[in-house]
DNA sequence: AGCTTATTACGATTTTTATCGTAGCTAAAG
DNA sequence: CTTTAGCTACGATAAAAATCGTAATAAGCT
């Protein structure tokens, strides 16, 4: 993956990878829920996606049926990663303070989260 | 803060914020370490900067010395907002987890993380 | 004052990303 | 078989971000 996804394609793997390979319809539809944009560019999005390596497709009736090609965690790990950087300094007690201290978690969550912490403390030694 | 802080004028934040005004040089030749990059590109960004309201400026010798406007956590949250929603579907667990989990944190920064979870946990009571 | 050098201002260009219009194809419907 | 509705392909355009060239300005030196 050299150049990791734009904006606009990674709302496209979103939806693909939480709900499965989809049409350029399909896809188009539930974008266009949030966002006013015409049919053409989502396909045009998705036409260069394929050819960057993002997704691929498959004959499917009158169209084509379009999966992602990247791993979900290795995007938003490397995503993560940049961002990190960028705005953090490369810090990750700053990201994840920040992160905890800005939204609200639940109760369920910080626990979670503290097992984790947990485990990788007893890993550490 | 109407649109945040491109990536190019981020990095530039980051050199104010952290190491206080400086002139267009100063900022250039640490950016320059970096990156190969033209002066007057530097010098072209602080001043699209200044106009959009990221930095101020007082004469200083024959140039001027910028500071950043805006500040470093308020701007911080903002892209942290962005990203967690854009990357991570706006899940705090699935950013914190990840970010816990890819990089190694210091058994010092785990020691931290916990009490401010225990914290969390308190004031939610 | 005249020269040199660093800096600025300004506009232009390039590159990247996002957007869309149009023409043509194909399957399904009549 | 013809019409029609939905897709695709392709190129063009627009918008955003990054880059730089050039000329003017001003400080510092001799």
């Amino acid at each position: 993956m050299q150049s990791p996804p734009t904006a606009s394609e990674l709302a496209i793997l979103q939806l693909l990878w939480d709900d499965g390979p989809q049409t350029v319809r399909q896809v188009h539809d539930t974008l266009a829920e949030e966002k006013e944009v015409g049919y053409t560019t989502t396909l045009k999005t998705m036409q260069v996606m394929l050819e960057r390596g993002f997704l691929t497709r498959e004959a499917q009736g009158r169209g084509h049926l379009y999966a992602a090609a990247i791993a979900k965690e290795d995007t938003q790990n490397k995503l993560l990663d940049n961002f990190l950087d960028r705005t953090f300094g490369g810090s990750v007690k700053g990201l994840v303070m920040r992160a905890l201290g800005n939204r609200k978690a639940s109760r369920k969550d910080l626990q979670e989260l503290k097992d984790l912490i947990d485990r990788m403390e007893n890993e550490k030694r």
